[in-house]
DNA sequence: TCATTTAATTAAGAAAACTACGAAACTCCC
DNA sequence: GGGAGTTTCGTAGTTTTCTTAATTAAATGA
């Protein structure tokens, strides 16, 4: 079947949640010959299933009874196994058993302490991978997915850079794991998945600026309903914009990341030094602000960080921006405070207007979003060799002097 | 003809400039009798034309006699008017005739100075138009382009705002344009199109930010070997954005913007601030530079621009910056100091290298690929139509009822 | 001259979409 | 309750587009 409308009924399926064949045939613009035939195919691989739910209320307004045949609504498979989701956190990992049909708020099932130990971290990383899986209720996935903060070398498999869990740097954790399930298994880069999850979890969201604060400060940002990538395996890293007279040191090698400024431990350490008195935890900043309100230590800190929202706003020509993390956990004036700033530096404030919301993190369906994307109806290929390769571990590189460019990209619209 | 191959020929022989069927099949991984019958239609469409020419040294190396049966060397058609190129200047118009295979200089044969009156400034230029009009050789173009700088809504074909050429903002300059040639007209993004223009030029740059310096200060990126577009008409607006510390107001309404330090006009303004005395002319400032080397106002300014040059790269995950328009005409030594500015503060500096190159402003190239792409080989529907439903004035969107997203994303790989 | 190599065209076939038609399933209305 | 009207879904046949395989063409080199 032509994989591109392979891919856009998937897709639209993932955002409408569940339609009938002709209402996904209707609204991608196909024919529903072909419609049907695409579901059948994918009812066939388990990756969708007929639901016999009335449809109440249908998204058209519409919630009382229509003329005509109602049609066999469909819906991502929900009562499969899908996707193991491993978020690699500062402190620990967590686990989770995504069903494709995912689109709750996360629920972590599992989770172990990171290792502390300095020799053999990985190794380490593993036994507890393993114990994990034995709590699991299934084995059977389509696929493991790794959510891990930093810098992340995405078609190659790689964690290049991560500041706060150095002993993954360099490391190739998906064949850990796929030690472990033997299965084909990839590492996202965190606040791409968070994206992601926002996009799906919030479908009328299709194009913003994801900004998460928290140990660090990254963003992602989605661009006509697709996650935005260069080939470089860096990008969205706004905390890394040089912030104008700040001269602290960052993680990353250089000097004066607005990160060093808004990341939680930039926030506390500007908080003791302006009031050396207090306590140097979040919740005593927390409890300040919410007394005593902005002051300028944190306002220019504050304004710093608009910038670089500001910057990326002008550059990828976007109006929204959507605030994850720890920023959201202080007082509301905190983000109101950003939020104006925002307004006053992104251009197309001049235009129209700017939008700046808080959201929570939704990593397990940006998981689900990007496994069904990725290993599901991946872009080029058959989906089932792709996964044999990549549990073999090979590179899921096509051939491209056998792959004809027509054939190859008609998987366009999800670049990815 | 599947419109994705049909693109992709033609974007690789404006790569290449010259190539055989056979070479273009390969390249592509298409089949020859694919490109075969590809070619045969653009050269029926005047589009393509062969070429007797030899082909010495084809670019593999093997500049020797190759064995076999020559290859018949294709090119864009060179011997046809192809586009009539006009450029909106602040001062004055220019009009250029561009054949489709033109990849040289600029070459820019009439122009004409922008109404200076306040009264019907539109209706003048329309006056002033239709005299160039009969200084041309030719009628009879595929189309006709007009480069405007400022802030251009393209799918719509409206400038929005273009704080240096108020007269021209909200107007509809193509219908104006369409009165006078009676042909399809688009308006474009200065900065985008000198982006593509470096491109095509230059095919081996195929991530890169462009910066060009002048009266404002306006970027564009190519990633992938495409424009980057978003939904919103601004984008890659690098100049406005927000200089931590700085107070001076901007013609876009807010204050602070990188661009009123770094434009030709705010460099002048500090220079005069700093020395009074001084002629405030570019030519003064230039061999004050010359004479003095790099004074703390000026690096502070030209540090401003690195930031914002910085958080460009890292948010859109690129390692080369194309620079352009007047910092390129001061001493070196102000481009060098830009370099290494980015350099300390762009976040792929610690995996890899960033390149910080000067470049010409290469608008034909530019205006000849966009034509090429949005009217020669347009994304939807055939060219034929779209060049009728656009010089009747209609908007070119396509029926997405009626097209199957297959035929129609075929198009795929040069979303543009 | 003839074998070899590469290019371009022609012919036949496969993939994936479409249109058209008909059966199924439901509501509305008499 | 039963026909008329609507909508869904599947089947059959057609079209488009690209492929592979085979053929013809044009050059080199022994």
């Amino acid at each position: 079947m032509g994989l591109l409308n392979k891919r856009a009924l998937v897709r639209q399926l993932q955002k409408s949640g569940i339609a009938s064949r002709a209402v996904l045939a209707r609204s991608l613009g196909m024919s529903q010959p072909t419609a049907g035939k695409i579901v059948d195919e994918l009812i066939a691989d388990n990756i969708l299933e007929e639901v016999d739910a009335v449809e109440a209320g249908d998204g058209n307004g519409n919630g009382a009874t229509r003329l005509g045949r109602p049609g066999r609504q469909l819906q991502l498979n929900r009562s499969q196994p899908g996707f193991l989701g491993i978020h690699l956190g500062i402190q620990e990992t967590s686990l989770a058993e995504l069903p494709l049909g995912d689109a709750d708020e996360d629920r972590w099932r599992h989770s172990f302490r990171n290792p502390a130990t300095k020799s053999q971290p990985v190794a380490q990383w593993e036994a507890e991978l393993r114990e994990a899986a034995k709590k699991l209720d299934s084995k059977k996935f389509l696929g493991v997915l790794l959510s891990v903060p930093g810098i992340v070398d995405e078609p190659a498999n790689k964690i290049l850079f991560s500041p706060n869990i150095h002993w993954s740097e360099g490391q190739d954790l998906p064949a850990v794991i796929r030690r472990v399930w033997n299965l084909p298994a990839l590492v996202v880069q965190e606040e791409r998945v968070v994206a992601l999850g926002h996009h799906f979890n919030n479908p009328e969201d299709e194009n913003f600026l994801l900004v998460d604060f928290g140990e660090g400060v990254g963003g992602a940002a989605i661009v006509g309903g697709k996650p935005f990538a260069s080939p470089l395996p860096i990008s969205g890293e706004l905390g890394h914009t040089p912030a104008l007279g700040n001269h602290r040191r960052c993680g990353c090698g250089a000097t004066g990341c607005v990160e060093t400024l808004v990341s939680t431990r930039g926030l506390i350490e500007s908080f003791s030094a302006a009031h050396p008195k207090s306590k140097k935890t979040w919740a005593a900043l927390g409890d300040h602000i919410a007394a005593t309100g902005l002051e300028p230590w944190l306002t220019q800190s504050l304004d710093a960080a608009a910038v670089a929202i500001c910057a990326a706003l002008n550059v990828l020509g976007l109006r929204q921006v959507v605030i994850t993390g720890s920023l959201a956990e202080l007082p509301p004036a905190v983000l109101d405070y950003v939020s104006r700033s925002v307004q006053n530096g992104a251009m197309w404030a001049r235009f129209g207007s700017i939008e700046c919301v808080g959201a929570p993190r939704c990593r397990a369906a940006g998981l689900v979003a990007i496994g069904i994307d990725r290993l599901v109806v991946p872009e080029t290929g058959d989906e089932l060799d792709s996964k044999l390769k990549l549990s073999r571990g090979e590179t899921s590189r096509a051939k491209p002097s056998k792959l004809n460019p027509a054939t190859a990209s008609k998987n366009e619209i999800y670049i990815s």
